[in-house]
DNA sequence: ATGGTAGACACTCTA
């Protein structure tokens, strides 16, 4: 028995409908965490999102970006969102569900970062200051979570590429937004706030590259194979021994209009 | 050094 948790950045829930359906053949998950659904609540495609095999739906979205939501096979025993910085801008639901005698109930977060901007500079740029304010207020919060009894998962597009490896060129990246050593001390330190594993890289060596993301303005993505890995699934350490592997479906970003992120799954034993 | 693409939406913003 197992039980498998995606997170994808869809970039549009609306237009990538067909691109769902073969991510759920691919991985067969129980949970998906989406983000950039793109889409206001009332206008969200319940029906079709069904029509995968996902009955039990969180959505938290804006009109035109944005937008984060949680599909289930299982049933939620709770859900709840959170604002940001004072915003409200869809960038996080959370869902309980009960995976049964052996797991428990597990908490699943969907979480979707601000991108911030070009320039790395938060005096120049705003939407960089943002990204910093919203990675301190983050940091906080996951403090507030810590406990070893519960079972949380932290997943999304967290538009930091904290290693090395993790994105394409370090040297031609360091001043680059989402791979600054600013923004990289951030995550780790939220990371280390909440005592969370990283669980794509408990199972894929630092010492490999490995990528999430890879822009649509490339000529051939795959070819110059210039990605970042941006999106992370996180786990609480009462998880630690129910981790049984990872998946990155890297094969969707050469579909028929492709999301420039690709799905990421863990598998739970349960 | 620059501009390249995608999506929402209705003009230009976000990524």
């Amino acid at each position: 028995m197992s039980l498998t948790v995606v997170s994808w950045n869809v970039n549009s829930i609306r237009i990538r409908l067909n691109g769902l359906a073969r991510m759920v053949a691919a991985l067969d998950p129980d949970v998906i965490c989406l983000q950039e659904t793109k889409v206001a609540d009332p206008l969200f495609p319940l029906d079709a999102v069904r029509e995968t095999g996902f009955e039990h739906i969180l959505t938290n979205g804006v009109k035109g970006y944005g937008g984060v939501a949680i599909l289930s096979k299982l049933p939620f025993t709770w859900t709840g969102t959170r604002d940001w910085c004072d915003r409200i801008d869809a960038r996080h639901a959370a869902a309980r569900i009960d995976a049964g005698p052996k797991l428990g109930e597990i908490e699943v977060h969907s979480l979707y970062v601000p991108a911030g901007g070009d320039i790395p500079d938060p005096d120049e740029n705003p939407k960089f200051a943002h990204k910093l304010a919203f990675l301190d207020e983050l940091r906080d919060w996951s403090a507030g979570l810590r406990d070893p009894e519960r079972r949380l998962l932290l997943a999304g597009d967290f538009n930091v590429a904290p290693l090395e490896t993790d994105v394409w060129s370090h040297k031609q990246l360091v001043r680059v937004v989402t791979h600054t050593p600013l923004e990289v001390e951030k995550l780790n330190s939220i990371r280390d706030a909440g005592e969370w594993i990283d669980t794509l890289r408990e199972f894929v060596p630092p010492s490999e590259h490995l990528y999430t993301w890879w822009s649509y303005r490339a000529r051939d993505w795959q070819a110059a194979n210039r990605g970042r890995r941006l999106d992370h699934i996180w786990a609480s350490p009462a998880l630690a021994p129910h981790l049984a592997g990872v998946e990155v479906l890297e094969i969707a970003r050469g579909w028929e209009r492709p999301s420039d992120h690709v799905p990421v799954a863990l598998t739970l034993n349960r």
